[in-house]
RNA sequence: GCCGGUGUGGCGGAAUUGGUAGACGCAGCGGAUUCAAAAUCCGCCGCUAGCGAUAGCGUGUCGGUUCGAGUCCGACCACCGGCACCA
């Protein structure tokens, strides 16, 4: 073999050999156990970067661990094709986006096949293919049927100067993001989904899913099941017209009785009345309209409030309370409409003490007496008082004794509520699909039947900031006879919602899914970034059982595993500039000066040998300039050392940082494992390994041998710490390259050493290890060969080191026969030197012994 | 603001069930090899004191439980992800 490890020529030819022998096609077989791995497909932006080759990698290492495992893994890949960056691309550059989206692909695709990855390409689809997205647009239909579609009323960002939604990404600050123009809350006509009517069941079956226990929880949080109370107040009599009574929902009925006011939303119709004769309140209505949508820029915001002038009757006292108008109450979130309890609710008090209405204590605090509402309000839970024939219940006996009492007089009901709300999947935008329903003249609204499908997206366009092209395309929307399409396209969150499915079955024109599905899907292990931990994982699920309920698949879940990986992050630098910015240099232009003691100080611009600033380590991004170029890198050390360091340089779950230094060192690594087995080879032929006549360093030798295999097949197939399974393999090569016995049974230990190193490593460095495999006279690739296996006789010790401490404190060492028992370890460990300076003269309290462990002298 | 997470040497991280803090790697320092350099190999490497044996301190901060806490509990600080039209 030769010499010198090249990892060009050697990834080039493990490639085409996979290639040639379609290794990694996947065959659907009823009696095979089946193993569907599958990584979130990328967005095509251009080019891959780090955050992508993590991803792919765990996806990849996992897939070749299980088929080492004999199970019949499929891994496709695919391109979550549609969204925002090709229309933006399309207006700075003048191409059309679906010429940019698959320029973007092939790119990808080879630099994917660069990386390795046992992709069945066979199955290779993207979303905008309309032989993908016209089954959306069937299935979209068919729920239409079912009732599981409706369009309502609901708020946009609307920019007024470029006549055009915005996202809520594109809105900074309040403002349009290309024009500046102050952005405004609109009301449109969109489609939603019902995903409310599956709030109970995605609840309940995230107990069937083994997924980190993180996720989980933000999902129930989403999802927010309550069990409150709606109930009613009557406006006070109005002459005229009689007010609809006020609805409201409470999970907190039994704080009731301390109602000073209620809240409606800008949109409620008692504000629009009542503004219709109140001039300023109008005014009020106007500001309430201006900013953003997003929760979080609401949840911020100034809370601001008006009174209509309406009062409200308290349904158990009867008493009158003011209806304000709150900017933090929306219309489209419940019934539009709080009840403010200022003594029990941290938001109301900040309200009642800004517009200086009463705060009423009626839940007595931990000591009952009346808590101190100076400072904020009392939010445990606790015994009524002020509350007339409540007074003493505890939360539960007041929660059912008034939601009684309101039952009874007809003015409320219990409720279980969702904070869940049903999914808008309509966009004003041109790249994504078309929503298959159309208008009549007479104001009919029909979804297409299946001969009128797909809606084939027109490829020829001319986009810029000002809207959909979609509308500006009779050709398109124009049916004749006074008929008109819908110009809406789908959230691009529904394409994302059922890849996984028709992964199993792509080739498939004349079904949405077929049978193959149920051989593949549930989907075992699913990974991804965290930050897709609640939107698309909760619309996946809710779509999958869509799919079910209309039996195109019989599972629940669609994701059995999930593994959320986290972020790729980098060191910055930048210069301030002129205008108060900064510019941003990426780290590969950048020279980092470090003390004696290698910490960082300073930094130039290699360019002009100038100073920049250091500005931390972020997550790489194109507007910190801080990317690494996963392309130069495979150029420069071949993809094995990058696929090796991403898998070494941190868990899968942490944030992994970005090193130039820890990848020469994963290079070196894989440098000198290609040494040690040419080495290897060059020592001569090892002899049939005898385990019952080993000396002592072999014994030693081959225990850590069977000692790596036992702790890299848990980290790998149990914890997924891939990092701590290659640390293990390491020690185990730096235990080989001390080992120079050329004996035939020294060379035997370390043929089991060397083999056991490359198909713990085959999963992970996959070119390199097919390339050895081969070295040491395999004929069958290292793809197909089998996890090894401990042989347990290999770990047994003779003695095992134990340490003592007094005091909890370290104190000595022991080494001490694997089976000595309790009383000769603690009498070996009184002798020891150390610790008898440390217990003399002192009383032995108390002596604990952890077997295996250490042993633990308690002195007083 | 609300929900979820993270915090350990100069750096990335390890310590899996409450039991030896710092595995493995990077950087640094010292040495070998070399005409020299690169590459490679060997050794040292938490902080403080000490020639050393050793001792004290040390896992974001403060407090608690325990024979024993990086790990469990309480309060706080900093940073990160999500917040329904970025994907």
């Amino acid at each position: 073999m030769d010499a010198q490890y090249k990892p060009f020529e050697i990834e080039r030819d493990a490639q085409q050999f996979w290639n040639e022998n379609q290794c990694f096609k996947a065959v659907e077989d009823a009696n095979r156990e089946k193993y569907y791995c599958l990584s979130m497909f990328p967005y095509p932006s251009g080019k891959l970067h780090m955050g992508h080759v993590r991803n792919y990698t765990i996806g990849d290492v996992v897939s070749r661990f299980q088929r080492m495992q004999g199970k019949n893994v499929m891994q496709p890949m695919g391109w979550d094709a549609f969204g925002m960056p090709a229309e933006n691309a399309a207006i700075q550059n003048q191409v059309p986006p679906a010429k940019w989206t698959y320029d973007n692909i092939d790119y990808m695709r080879q630099q994917l096949k660069a990386l390795g990855f046992a992709y069945d390409w066979s199955r290779e689809f993207a979303t905008c293919d309309s032989d993908y997205y016209r089954w959306e647009q069937w299935f979209f239909t068919k729920l239409v049927d079912k009732g599981l579609v409706y369009k309502k009323m609901s708020t946009v960002n609307w920019d007024p100067v470029d006549q055009t939604v915005l996202a809520n990404e594109q809105v900074i600050d309040g403002r349009g993001w290309r024009s500046g123009a102050l952005v405004e809350r609109k009301e449109i006509p969109l489609w939603f989904l019902k995903i409310t009517d599956y709030a109970e069941e995605l609840l309940a079956d995230l107990d069937k899913v083994e997924w980190p226990e993180q996720v989980k929880t933000m999902q129930r949080n989403w999802i927010g099941k309550s069990r409150g109370v709606e109930l009613a107040f009557d406006i006070a009599g109005q002459s005229g017209q009689a007010s609809e009574p006020l609805r409201v929902y409470t999970t907190r009925p039994d704080t009731l009785m301390g109602v000073t006011y209620v809240a409606v939303a800008a949109g409620h119709p008692l504000a629009r009345q009542a503004a219709e004769s109140d001039p300023q309140l109008g005014e009020f209505l106007q500001e309430c309209a201006r900013g953003g949508t997003s929760e979080a820029e609401l949840a911020v915001m100034e809370k601001k409030g008006m009174p209509t002038g309406h009062r409200a009757i308290h349904p158990l006292t009867g008493d009158e309370v003011p209806v304000y108008v709150a900017n933090f109450v929306l219309m489209e979130y419940g019934t539009g409409a709080v009840m403010a309890v200022p003594g029990h609710d941290q938001r109301d008090w900040e309200f009642a003490t800004k517009y200086d209405l009463p705060i009423k204590a009626v839940i007595a605090d931990e000591h009952g007496q009346a808590p101190d509402l100076s400072q904020g309000a009392y939010t445990e839970h606790g015994a009524l008082i002020n509350s007339g024939e409540f007074d003493g219940l505890d939360f539960q006996a007041a929660f059912d004794a008034i939601a009684a009492r309101l039952e009874e007089q007809g003015h409320g009901e219990v409720k279980t509520n969702f904070r869940l709300r049903d999914w808008g999947v309509a966009r004003q935008r041109y790249w994504g699909a078309p929503i298959p329903v159309k208008y009549g003249p007479e104001g009919q609204t029909v979804p297409l039947t299946d001969d009128e499908l797909p809606v084939e997206l027109p490829m020829e366009v001319t986009v810029d900031a000002s809207g959909s092209p979609l509308k500006k395309m009779p050709e398109f929307s124009e049916l004749g006879d006074g008929w008109v399409r819908e110009t809406d396209t789908f959230d691009t969150f529904m394409e994302s919602s059922w890849y996984y499915a028709r992964f199993a079955c792509a080739d498939n024109h004349d079904a949405m899914l077929d049978e193959r599905a149920d051989y593949w899907l549930p989907v075992d292990l699913y990974i991804g970034g965290i930050e897709h931990a609640i939107l698309h994982l909760l619309y996946a699920r809710f779509f999958h059982k869509l799919m079910r309920d209309f039996g195109l698949v019989k599972s629940d879940e669609p994701f059995q595993q999930l593994l959320t990986q986290g972020m790729v992050i980098a060191e910055t630098f930048y210069r301030p500039t002129a205008n108060g910015g900064k510019q941003w240099f990426n780290p590969a232009d950048v020279e980092v000066k470090r003390d004696e003691k290698g910490r960082p100080v300073s930094a130039v611009l290699i360019s002009d040998g100038q100073p920049v600033e250091m500005g931390g380590i972020e997550k790489m991004s194109k507007s910190k300039n801080n990317g690494v170029d996963p392309q130069s890198m495979i150029e420069r050390f071949g993809a094995d050392t990058v696929r090796l360091f991403m898998m070494f340089a941190a868990p899968p779950e942490q944030s992994l940082e970005w090193s130039d230094s820890g990848v020469e060192g994963a290079h070196r690594f894989l440098k000198r494992l290609w040494r040690l087995v040419a080495d290897h080879l060059d020592a001569g032929s090892p002899g049939k390994l005898d385990s019952a006549a080993l000396n002592d360093e072999q014994k030693a030798l081959r225990r850590k041998t069977h000692e790596t295999i036992a702790k890299a097949s848990d980290d790998i197939g149990r914890r997924t710490t891939f990092n701590t399974a290659i640390a293990a393999v390491m020690e185990l090569s730096n235990a080989l390259g001390k080992f120079e016995d050329t004996s035939p049974q020294g060379l035997a230990v370390a043929r089991e050493a060397i083999e056991a190193c490359i198909l713990l490593l085959a999963p992970i460095t996959p070119h390199v290890c097919h390339a050895l495999w081969r070295a040491l006279g395999h004929d069958a690739p290292v793809i197909d060969a089998s996890w090894p296996k401990v042989d347990e006789s290999a770990l047994t010790k003779d003695t095992i080191e134990l340490v003592v401490q007094v005091n909890g404190k370290l104190r000595a060492r022991l080494e001490v026969a694997a089976n000595a028992d309790k009383a000769s370890i603690e009498a070996q460990a009184m002798q020891a030197e150390n610790v008898q300076r440390h217990i003399e003269g002192m009383t032995i309290r108390k002596v604990i012994v952890v077997p295996g462990k250490l042993v633990n002298i308690v002195v007083g």
